[in-house]
DNA sequence: GATGAATGAGTTTTCATTCAT
DNA sequence: TATGAATGAAAACTCATTCAT
């Protein structure tokens, strides 16, 4: 039911989805969403809630505490890179909400970025950042993940190496030579 | 009046925006704009069209083509957070629109972001990075000057130059000093 | 439904039949008759077929093709004023939609009508009609019925007879005494 | 000025005219239009009043009060087939207000037919015909005519000899031979 | 628990009509 | 006198949401 909504809300995004569409993806009627998720907000903050979960554990349970800068870093693009190329619509919705941040979804999408944020702000500090300039640098790198997810969709023969590689090779520039 | 639909495109995307709004932010009567813009699209596409042409310009006018690689990384960024820091709404619409890539919308601000992308890439090329990788890390860069743009706007206290450097020293990545 | 359509469609013609109009004359709310007839045309189209239909089926029922022609002519022109006579406001509607030939209805009502002219065609061509002029001559006859049904209602206590015994005398004018 | 608006009324029919079209078409400005005429009414009103009363003086004209039944019938339907041979648009504009009978139009075209009624009832009634049904077969009579008129401008190579002969025809047989 | 049928509120768009110049 | 610019009101159509069964 939630996949369905995944589809819809991925095609034609927020505003541009339908109940009725939902509902007949998911070969349900309407009411049935209603009874499960009271409004459109209510399915559409699910849908984020869970899609927002598996990313997040997914870049957790990849992380090597005890690797090193770079092992780290390439666990963790690794791990987000596998959930775009597996979420082709989940990750479009995730990006739709993440730009538009709609008020009454909130925090819902803000607070798993902020979870990744702060799991990449500690990596970096950990290896020896510029604390000033972590906070900063570390939302540079997500924003340069996310549109690199993006260019992905759009040049989708591209191998997943190279986009790991690119990221890693970004994320360096912010622990200078010590 | 392109200015109140920047101001309702922004806090509401594009579906979201009703012509009722727009009109009613520009101070005047819906009959106006359907006589001006001819439709919800007209006015839309034309709004694109002025916020993709400033940025452009603003990015080819401060480019140091005889610089050296920093130079002109830096003149780049520093336009394009020029525009973000007094374009903040402009700056939503079109990132919405480039996510989005609404068919009827078509080349309008693919256009703009291929251009900004090419003068990225062509730098790049210029100072000896790497060709096979240079459309993916430009790719990348716009994204973390994005987002660095977004974390401006949530700390605005921070110096312009600490986003440009920022981004800067990323850009480096791409093309180590060989 | 299809008789609230009727009525307002006949009181105010397509163009000024609203569906705001239909909905309420039916009792029922717009997005009903969305939901059945999917928009304007559809539910005028359904209606013209329905009448052009039960007009059609009077006359095509009255018709005693062994009868001479008075007899087949009376009982056409019976089967016809019952019609008016109990569908005054469907007679209204198929007439203003033989005028203005609606390029969307296209065949509709051209289809009936074509098959009364051919039915009447017949007739007075069996019965020694002049080929040459049996086809104008159908359609001035069907043209003075029709004037005759308008002249009824403004002359209610008038008999059907003499309104029948008056086309007929006319339609005696199509075939001389040979 | 009102040319223009028979133009346009007969493209599109009351309704479908715009005051911007026949503005448009008159080669003026809407406000010129509105000082004239006061109203899309008004303008609507002032064509019909002129075409009126071109058709009716035409057969006025035509009539022959010394002639036979057949010779005044003849000159009547020859000046009535004469206005519409000239006047497409116009009497496309009059059959669509007879059929609608627009309230606010009211007498306008109705004077109109009444007087051609009136006319002809008076040639029956003088040359024999029974004075009990006079009035009915007037009117069938005109509607033969006005369906004749209709058909022409579908079969618009028939000569109008055979028009006119067939409305005389019909009108024989209103007054039996004495 | 499930749904077909229903709707209030709102969307884009058009048009007769007027006002300021 | 003439008009470009402006608008109130309404039309077709959609959609999130709710009953009655």
């Amino acid at each position: 039911m939630l996949d369905a909504a995944e589809r819809v809300f991925s095609a034609s995004g927020f505003h541009g989805a339908s109940m009725d569409a939902i509902a007949a993806e998911a070969g349900i009627s309407k009411p049935m969403v209603y009874n499960y998720f009271g409004s459109k907000e209510g399915i559409y903050l699910a849908y984020l809630a869970r899609a927002g979960r598996d990313l997040l554990n997914r870049m957790l349970e990849a992380d090597v505490p005890d690797g090193s800068l770079e092992e780290r870093l390439t666990a963790g693009a690794g791990a987000f890179f596998g959930f775009v190329g597996q979420n082709h619509d989940g990750w479009r919705v995730l990006r739709e909400e993440m730009l538009q941040q709609r008020e009454s979804v909130g925090g819902q999408v803000a607070t798993m970025r902020d979870a990744i944020h702060a799991l990449l702000s500690e990596v970096l500090l950990e290896e020896g950042g510029d604390p000033d300039r972590v906070d900063a640098f570390a939302r540079a790198l997500t924003g340069a993940g996310e549109s690199l997810a993006d260019w992905w969709l759009e040049h989708p023969d591209a191998p997943v190496e190279v986009l790991v590689q690119t990221l890693v090779a970004m994320a360096g520039a912010a622990a200078p030579p010590r």
